[in-house]
DNA sequence: AGCACGCCGACT
DNA sequence: GTCGGCGTGCTC
């Protein structure tokens, strides 16, 4: 008998054992899906783990349900790579395996079974059986929970179970296929029609149906049909909008056996109609890098491309993937969630056209399992752009990885386990290729940066912005001064808004940056200084002045904006403390009312479109200034901006973690990267209460290597990365005091081992989400000392702790390096 | 995760 | 006296 042992899509710590029925004993590998039962009624879809022969004494192992796959959907390496994430980053495979298959590969637990219309009933049935298989006749695929509510049996599965293996009943076809290839009607000339007397022919019987004749002339000026060189296949659609031509006038076509119709089957990512047109010639620079990036590379393993914003790192990257391309291996290219823009997308289209596959999280499931298919079977796509989760793709031989704006937090993952980073994972699923990394970035992390001041990366910088663009111009505007003199209005000062002025007086784009969404983090009672407060989580609630709302960014919870004070009954006391985007986008708009404003933030962007609409509408000089949150900083190059506006320095600088200053450096020179254009110097005004703030200065001289040097200091000082490794253990309990003895406990434990690298516990910044408080304890140790040593007693501990009864429901999760 | 089993409070 | 709350344990 064989077994397979699998890995089910649940946090769970160990794989499953389950019997393989002989019709697929043969035919199992390790990485095939395979559905299985799991408890009493519930049905997932598992990837197979290991296949063997050993069977299990201390529990009767179930029987698979079926076999999905005739192929693996992993290859070898990836259950490696599985392997890593899961131990390194302490999650379990299960976590790993959600986190890195499109859902459309896993079928959910929703399973759904139908009626075998071929069954032909050899042995009496159970009266369970019956009543299952009535429930069914209508020969629509069911869902087991259905079952259960439709026959009023307490446990359907084991029905179902027998019913199956008697073939009476199967999984349904959308549970095996939910994902179904996109097809599109085409049109062609027929074979006949294609000969050259008959099409002369075709000409003269078409001389009075004038429509059909149009029809014809506009497929053969589209399709090329006749110039075979030339040839591309014509859409029913595009030739019926281009020629303008009803269906009739079509249908007539086909029914005179000049056109047929046929299907194909179409990529849902629309790259039919890009030319491939040439890369652009690299200017001396970036030769010199290519070179030496290609010299590190023979060394090391990981290069770090420190360059400038815009000098065209872009354009070194696709050189090197061409390169990569021509030896026959696949290149992945990483980039942050929010740079995924039109603008990076088309521009690699052109150049690798059908061989570019983009993974973007906005893109629906089934577009995503188009992708992964496509790889797996290595199809078109050798290179694929994509963001964090696109490092799972079942990649047969990478040569190269690239990750773009390398510094970005977003490359992390906080919220479901696996808690990863896409870019040292990027590194250690290089290495399983024994292919090279490529990090880019003008603003390294310093825990990069450091790796490449001691050798472990190699080091290439390009301080030259391409095209002759000066590096902007900074001005500081101190606003306590300003506010002194009254120089402000509301959140600007005179000098930011005469530049704005100017700006768009010489028709110039302005960008104003604000690192805070909404209109105002919160409101505040004048007379008795209440603040209204979220009831799930310990944050003041954000006003959002759209919806006349005010709404927890944790949980989400909305109230209407009262009228009076809550707290003290006082009418019209309530005011707006702080601002935010849309409290900006007001302002500015009735300050200008005639310049054309639009805002870019999480709130706007929901939806790929709208986000593609602000960049494209700015692009084309629709819209004179763009209010956002950070997202205006990332990799978006506009041509007509001569102005950015830092509102609020402020709130970036006094951020309580040891990396605020660091991202306030990284956030500053990024969107200040945003001004200038070709011959025009930009300028950046840069408000902030403490422009003696040493940030400041490194920013306005865009000293990377000073705030390198001084943040270097403070994090060996303060037992930091790159000299500290960190592990966050994160407590969570429904009862305060429970949580409070958990964490002591745990503290006092840790100590006993870890001595004075145990911090905490601490009460971290938001003290309770949806009514669960939280607390903190960091663990700090050299990055000498073995971190699997460390996570051992780390978990020994957890464990320990959890038994003792009253700490069962306490929720305990770990962060890896966190962000 | 999700579901069943099991032990304590407010009700027909 | 029971119905149902969620705390705990288990799933191959």
């Amino acid at each position: 008998m064989k077994y397979v042992d699998v890995i089910l899509p649940l946090p769970l710590p160990n794989t499953f054992t389950y019997s393989v029925p002989e019709e697929w004993a043969d035919s199992v590998r390790i990485g095939m899906r395979v559905v299985v039962p799991f408890g009493k009624k519930k049905m997932y879809t598992a990837v197979v783990y290991l296949v063997h022969t050993v069977m299990p004494t201390v529990y009767e192992a179930k029987d698979i349900v079926c076999l999905l796959d005739n192929a693996p959907i992993l290859r070898r390496p990836q259950m490696k790579f599985w392997e890593w994430i899961s131990s390194y980053y302490q999650a379990f495979l299960g976590d790993v395996y959600q986190a890195a298959v499109p859902a459309g590969l896993k079928l959910e637990s929703e399973t759904r079974v139908c009626i075998n219309p071929d069954y032909e009933a050899e042995t009496v049935l159970s009266e369970k059986e019956e009543k299952v298989l009535m429930a069914l006749s209508d020969g629509k695929p069911t869902t087991v929970l259905e079952l259960n509510k439709v026959t009023e049996m307490r446990d359907v599965m084991p029905t179902l179970k027998a019913l199956l293996d008697k073939g009476a009943v199967e999984i349904s076809e959308e549970l095996t296929d939910k994902f179904r290839v996109k097809t599109d009607t085409f049109v062609r000339m027929s074979a006949e029609a294609m000969q050259e007397d008959n099409l002369r022919k075709i000409f003269d019987d078409l001389g009075r149906a004038k429509k059909q004749l149009d029809v014809l002339m506009m497929y053969i000026d589209l399709s090329k049909c006749l110039i075979p060189a030339k040839y591309r296949e014509v859409s029913r659609k595009e030739l019926m909008e281009k020629s303008g031509a009803s269906a009739a006038v079509l249908a007539g076509l086909v029914e005179r056996g000049v056109l047929e119709t046929y299907l194909k089957e179409i990529g849902r990512l629309d790259i039919s109609d890009v030319s491939t047109s040439a890369v652009y010639p690299l200017n001396e620079f970036q030769q010199v890098a290519i070179k030496e990036i290609e010299k590190q590379f023979i060394e090391k393993p990981v290069v770090l491309l420190h360059g400038v914003t815009s000098s065209g790192k872009t354009e070194i990257y696709i050189h090197l993937i061409n390169k990569v391309l021509a030896e026959g291996k696949q290149v992945l290219y990483l980039v942050p969630e929010i740079a995924l823009t039109t603008q990076l997308t088309t521009r690699l289209k052109r150049v690798f056209g059908k061989r570019l596959g983009v993974y973007h999280s906005k893109f629906s499931d089934a577009e995503r399992v188009e992708i992964w298919n496509n790889v797996l079977n290595d199809k078109t796509y050798d290179v694929i752009i994509g963001v964090r989760s696109s490092i799972f793709l079942p990649f047969r031989q990478l040569g190269l990885i690239i990750v773009d704006e390398e510094h970005e937090s977003s490359y992390k993952q906080y919220d479901p386990a696996p808690r990863y980073h896409a870019r040292n994972a990027a590194i250690v699923l290089a290495s399983m290729h024994a292919a090279k990394t490529l990090l880019g970035t003008a603003t390294p992390a310093i825990e990069t940066y450091q790796n490449a001041q001691t050798g472990k990366f190699g080091l290439v910088e390009l301080s030259q912005r391409h095209e002759d663009m000066a590096m902007p111009e900074i001005l500081v505007v101190d606003t306590k001064e300003a506010y002194r003199k009254k120089q402000m209005e509301s959140h600007f000062t005179d000098t930011l808004l005469e530049r704005i002025a100017k700006a768009l007086q010489n028709k110039e784009q302005v960008i104003l940056f604000q690192n805070r969404r909404g209109y105002a983090p919160y409101i505040e009672c004048k007379a008795c200084a209440y603040v209204p407060h979220c009831k799930n989580c310990d944050v003041s609630l954000t006003v959002h002045k759209a919806f006349n709302t005010l709404t927890c960014h944790y949980c989400g919870y909305t109230e209407p904006i009262p009228n009076i004070c809550p707290a003290c009954k006082m009418p019209g006391t309530l005011s707006t403390k702080g601002f935010g985007t849309e409290k900006i986008e007001d302002e500015i708009k009735q300050i200008f009312p005639d310049a054309r404003v639009s805002r870019m933030d999480l709130d706007t962007t929901r939806s790929k479109k709208s986000y593609e609409k602000i960049i494209s509408d700015f692009e084309q000089h629709k819209v004179d200034i763009l209010i956002g949150t950070q997202m205006v900083s990332k990799g978006l190059d506009f041509e007509r901006v001569s102005l950015v506006g830092i509102l609020n320095a402020d709130n970036m600088l006094n951020f309580p973690d040891f990396r605020a200053h660091e991202r306030a450096f990284q956030l500053m020179a990024q969107v200040s990267g945003r001004a200038g254009r070709k011959n025009k110097r930009g300028t950046v005004i840069l408000q902030t209460s403490s422009p003696e703030h040493p940030i400041i200065g490194q920013v306005i001289r865009n000293d990377y290597q000073a705030m390198f040097a001084t943040q270097c200091d403070e994090r060996k000082l303060f037992k930091y990365p790159p000299y500290f490794r960190i592990i966050q253990i994160v407590l969570r309990h429904r009862d305060s005091i429970i949580l409070n003895q958990a964490a002591a406990r745990m503290a006092v434990d840790l100590r006993a081992v870890f001595n004075n690298r145990v911090l905490g516990p601490n009460v971290p910044a938001v003290s309770r989400i949806q009514n669960m408080y939280i607390k903190h304890i960091l663990l700090k140790f050299e990055v000498e000392a073995s971190a699997e040593k460390a996570k051992d007693i780390l978990r020994q501990v957890t464990t320990n702790l959890q038994s003792e009864p009253k700490f069962k429901s306490l929720w305990i999760n770990l962060d890896v390096d966190p962000m």
